[in-house]
DNA sequence: GTTCGATTGAAACGAGTGTTTGAATGTTAG
DNA sequence: CTAACATTCAAACACTCGTTTCAATCGAAC
């Protein structure tokens, strides 16, 4: 409203690298105000509170990341009738290091913080990241159930926790740069434990199976 | 050395499940004194800070949890001249939810306070963990590579952060009763990721392949 | 120019933090 | 018993925290 970057932009960019680098609890609001060349009081009178503050961060680009997921995946879906199961998966997992707005490895930081919120056992923080990811999780569990029919909807959820637990692990801990490779990676990964899963659930006693990967 | 439980233990005790519950730097030395029924000064005199009681609640449960690895490890090599997968991977991942010495959550509390350390950029206590962990990791790969030839080591290494972040995420977030099935489940889930990942490395332009689980 | 609302600024508030101190207490050996 | 040591205790230390307050400043509408 004022000049290159406003003052919320500015306490919200040194919150999120703060965040990621310390945790949430480990930053104060005078480190994050003097990173942000902004006055101490600037955060409670824009935001209400620390906690919100929090929550700010983490809706801007949580926002972002899930509607460039949803998009992707309109893009697989609207491919092939049976969609194809890469391709479902590359959309859950693709924009997670390329969505990034701003700087080069905002990605990076913003999963690093990301896997804090997921250890943290923060209640309202946990009911905002839920909110915000039940409505995407759940179009993805119905598009890996068009693509595998004949996984059980419980099952699923739990692989699903699976994948999302190697994202956040891997796309936290690993250098920036190999993230299209890890991408692929996980994609293939992912694919062939699904895969897996379907045929081990349907025939409990068969050791002794047989896959085709189209 | 006097009562029942030792005040280091107690503290200990405390100290772990308000790790868990609050994470490291929002848990006061006063709530965990509280809890464990000691004087505040408890603390720095047997332990000397508070960081070095967040290493000593760690490493009680870590040395634990890698030792019982490698027992099973050692189990699964010895059976058979090339180890079965799914046995080597159970060795990694059984142990994380059957190591409880205490109470019957005491395994899931940890893997929460895991997560919690994994997700933090603490230097001191990242560097404490790779110490711990190092040895153990280049234990599995190793199995694992006997288990799978062909499979390259640098591939390796990234598959083993999936199946650790899908372990450490999946067993903080779900309920504890569940473990056995949860790890039941992941052990399959990544025994085909790291099998296709094999089949897909050695011929990457290969969309068409077959498999056989033994 | 004046008025009014929104924003910024410097300073203080009260509460809570990890740590230290020094005396009191318990425990063991000579 | 007593000396020496290890442990516990209550109190205080110096500091940082998030938040609040109230005056100063800005920007536009009248």
């Amino acid at each position: 409203m004022n000049q290159a970057t406003s003052t919320c932009d500015r306490i919200l960019d040194s919150a999120e690298q703060l965040f990621a680098e310390e945790g949430f609890h480990a930053t104060s609001l005078r480190q994050i105000t003097q990173a942000a060349e902004v006055n101490l009081a600037a955060v409670n009178y824009h935001f209400g509170s620390k906690q919100a503050l929090i929550l700010a961060v983490f809706r801007r680009r949580l926002d972002a990341l899930n509607r460039a997921r949803l998009v992707q995946l309109e893009q697989a879906l609207a491919q092939g009738k049976p969609p194809q199961l890469e391709a479902v998966l590359e959309a859950f997992v693709v924009p997670a290091l390329a969505f990034t707005h701003g700087s080069a490895d905002a990605g990076h930081r913003f999963m690093r913080i990301l896997m804090r919120a997921l250890a943290d056992r923060d209640e309202q923080l946990h009911r905002a990241l839920s909110a915000e990811y039940a409505h995407v999780m759940q179009r993805f569990a119905r598009a890996i159930a068009e693509a595998l029919p004949g996984l059980h909807e419980r099952d699923l959820r739990r692989q699903l926790d699976f994948i999302v637990g190697a994202l956040t692990y891997t796309m936290a801990e690993c250098e920036v740069s190999d993230g299209r490779e890890i991408a692929a990676d996980l994609v293939r990964f992912a694919a062939a434990g699904l895969r897996k899963a379907i045929s081990s659930r349907t025939k409990p006693g068969a050791v002794r199976t047989l896959e085709i990967h189209p």
